[in-house]
DNA sequence: TTTATTTATATTGCGTACAACTTAATTATG
DNA sequence: CATAATTAAGTTGTACGCAATATAAATAAA
């Protein structure tokens, strides 16, 4: 009878909708910083750990594939944030470790969460609501990937 | 004190992965119809309507610019999902209207909204709440971006 | 009614995103 | 030990997504 195939009724659209709407409003932020949305989240996780990092650790953790990190890392690594070190010990291995400039930029960072939350106009109950619902998704969902 | 520079605390981060995740189980439903996921949401706004919608509509509804819109249409009409035709009144518009084809693709595309929501494990209640507050960070984000 | 401005679409260039494939190194097996 | 299987990165090809630009048509202004 009801026709769920409309655009409005999707959950999906929606979502796809405000990602792209969230990376827009990102982008004035990240570009002073001369970062876009992905290599801000490679800045993220590089930013949490002290030492070098393997290609593939930022592979599971980002939920990207080669295909998308490694030409992402080799501009990075061109930017000057970042350096690519095979490793001696297992010569397949990569390691990718932060330079100077990509450590202090950290700073000029930590404005960018609390900037975010504001623009979303959602109280912390709802976003704390939202990303409880959010997590329990991702795991339904990525169960589901094979 | 905290570090709020973290991707485990990041909000946009779980919708920038879930999206991707999302896109990922919507593949093997709509590689059987030959559509990718931006072609469904062009397909989603086509089956809406009766008559021929043009472009600047489409580039509105689905918050995608002609840059995109463009080559995509173009791709969908050589897969005869569309024919674009250029008015008559006003040369400038190009305006949409399914193939029979692309009719048909509907009756094969209506199971998909439910099996969709079941992979992601959510009950009708959360995702009816979720969908409320994704409509209020999309309004309240979407004022921003100027 | 010429000229300027606006509007609709298309194109170019860059950066993801990912499937499929390649290469080189390590580990497992016979 | 030699070979097979596995693993980590990188490469290739296709499709977005968008900023910036181009083009052509319609409207507004002078």
């Amino acid at each position: 009878m009801s026709d769920h195939l409309t655009l409005e009724k999707q959950l999906c659209f929606r979502l796809y909708s405000l990602n792209k709407t969230i990376t827009k409003l990102y982008k004035p932020l990240l570009t002073k910083l001369g970062l876009t949305y992905p290599q801000y989240l490679v800045m993220l996780a590089m930013w949490q750990v002290k030492q070098s990092v393997p290609i593939k650790a930022l592979c599971q953790q980002l939920d990207l594939d080669t295909g998308t990190l490694s030409p992402l890392l080799k501009r990075m690594e061109q930017a000057n944030l970042l350096r690519r070190i095979r490793s001696g010990e297992d010569e397949r291995l990569v390691s990718i470790s932060l330079t100077e400039h990509g450590r202090q930029l950290k700073t000029q960072a930590k404005h960018i969460p609390e900037t975010m939350f504001a623009l979303t106009g959602l109280s912390i109950e709802e976003v704390v609501n939202l990303q409880k619902t959010l997590d329990k998704a991702l795991i339904n969902t990525k169960a589901q990937l094979n």
